[in-house]
DNA sequence: TGCACGATAATCT
DNA sequence: GATTATCGTGCAA
């Protein structure tokens, strides 16, 4: 396995989600090695009401604007990190949140309680598993750091479409992708089909 | 298996 | 003061 360069990365963000199915997400802590295998990611664009740079930038969502492949880290709901990586080019405002995972190494390391299926199953247990702070926030996956996206460690199956899970804006677009049937994919049975 | 529900805090209006 | 890209528990079937 290989760091992704980000000229490998469509610019694109429902390309860019559904390219990332089937990557690596590495994170080199001190503790050691933490990777997995990514299984569930969905799109936000440019001019989606459901996405968080929808009404221009600020403080918080200053990541997503920055050029594809960096680090866009939030806190919602008073308990949770939600880990995204910005898409499109540098001042559009769009990303993609990875949302489940299915661990390779490290996986004492985790964060999390519950089977391997489970730890990150879910864009909340992800990020807790990966041990994802806001200190990652506006950093980038393609540079040298920690945090990183790696090739496929093995080939990815086929991937499904779907509507986005936990929204209530623009619920209908389908911008969800996961590999189907993958036992770490979050969210109702018929939706990891 | 599939719902309903509350916790909890940063951000923005 | 409202909102929120979630999770775990609890209960019913």
């Amino acid at each position: 396995m290989r760091r992704l360069r980000r000229a490998e990365l469509p610019e694109d963000p429902a390309e860019l989600a559904r390219f990332l199915v089937g990557k690596t997400l590495v994170h080199d802590s001190p503790a050691g090695r933490m990777s997995g295998r990514i299984v569930e990611t969905e799109a936000y664009l440019v001019g989606d009401p459901a996405c968080h740079a929808y009404r221009g930038e600020t403080k918080r969502n200053h990541a997503l604007f920055l050029e594809r492949g960096h680090v866009y880290v939030y806190f919602i709901y008073g308990a949770h990190y939600m880990l995204n990586v910005s898409a499109d080019r540098a001042g559009a405002g769009a990303g993609v949140l990875l949302r489940a995972m299915e661990p390779l190494e490290g996986l004492a390391l985790m964060r999390g309680s519950g089977k391997p299926t489970e730890i990150a199953c879910g864009p909340g247990r992800l990020a807790a598993a990966m041990q994802i702070t806001p200190q990652f926030d506006g950093g980038d996956f393609c540079g040298p750091g920690p945090l990183w996206l790696g090739t496929a460690e093995r080939p990815v199956g086929e991937i499904g479409k779907s509507v986005r899970i936990g929204i209530t804006k623009a619920a209908h677009l389908e911008l969800r992708f996961y590999e189907r049937g993958n036992p770490c994919v979050s969210g109702p049975a018929r939706l990891r089909n």
